[in-house]
DNA sequence: CTGGGCATGTAAGACGTTACATGATTCC
DNA sequence: GGAATCATGTAACGTCTTACATGCCCAG
């Protein structure tokens, strides 16, 4: 019954015990490029995944009211995570705002859509600059194993994507000029 | 205050008289390749507009205990539609799941995890090559300003996409055989 | 006579976002 | 003195999925 925003946190425990409070910061970054939750989300998670035996953690007198808690993978969360990994992935709906835009464009002022495919462009570019930068920084590829493996092969996949996009953004841009 | 699913539904309206259940069979087919919902969302959406007064209804006897009703946009909703095309689309979280487990794989049996890239590999193939089938039919790009113009966009971002996440698993396979 | 397509709707619950609420420490 | 960081939590609201509920007509 845990859900994929569980795992989430379970892969990220699993690199580490964190507070709830990192665990947020990493559903920032890197985590974020691929699955997003804000803290108040995550602490309700913490409380199931406790529920369930798939975490634990140890409180330390803390800033604030409350204690803070310290939490850490469990043998029971590290057995779960590690069938979750190769499981299929259950297919989401596609939800796409820009290509929705894309499917209703012949209603738009073509300056005004030149626009914002040309804004959406210099996005993606931008992104790809940094992961780039991302990707030189880490050197040698990391072998399957490690676990910088893990954040290498997603960088690679953001690298992919965001090509792709700012082609096809290129592409919509050539075909709003020559009409 | 209207929801993207709100202009989704304009978006196919624009096209012609729907009813409720039309709409719902092109959110399946071929609007679902980037905004999906089901029928009772549908529903329940379609009278939020109609408060809204963006669309408007004409009831025909239909079959069941209701009368069916055929949808149709209104001048506001056309100009509601028309301005929101052109605005900079809301970033939504990135959400996926595969990409999660790829930040995950290095505790997985590489077995098992090759068999799970295998497997998305020869989806992405097959849509491809659906998506390709379709490219094909439509021959002549249509010019932007015709209807046509928008299918033919979200399905070139279609095919981009599909080769990119194919190149992304042949490129995880490769890593995982080579270690 | 049964199953699928046409056609509409409600309700319960899961999931996600945003705002509210508290409070110590550190840096400017 | 004020803002940012660390740290936890609740509450309200909106979105989305799934299940429930009805009922005609047509094809096999």
């Amino acid at each position: 019954m845990t859900s994929t925003l569980g795992f989430a946190i379970l892969a990220v425990l699993a690199r580490g015990e964190r507070t709830g409070y990192d665990l947020a910061a990493a559903m920032r970054r890197p985590v974020g490029y691929f699955w997003t939750a804000g803290h108040s989300q995550i602490h309700a998670e913490l409380q199931k995944l406790r529920a369930a035996g798939l975490v634990g953690f140890e409180t330390e007198r803390g800033p604030g009211p409350q204690d803070k808690k310290v939490y850490h993978l469990t043998a029971e969360g590290l057995a779960e995570l590690r069938e979750w990994v190769t499981e299929p992935p259950r297919a989401r709906p596609e939800r796409d705002e820009l290509v929705l835009k894309t499917f209703a464009s012949w209603l738009a002022e073509p300056g005004l859509l030149r626009r914002m495919f040309a804004d959406q462009l210099a996005m993606h570019e931008e992104r790809l600059a940094a992961y780039e930068r991302e990707e030189a920084a880490i050197g040698e590829p990391p072998p399957p194993g490690d676990p910088r493996f893990g954040n290498y092969a997603t960088l690679r996949c953001g690298l992919g994507y965001e090509r792709h996009r700012a082609e096809w953004c290129r592409w919509m841009l050539a075909q709003l000029s020559s009409a």
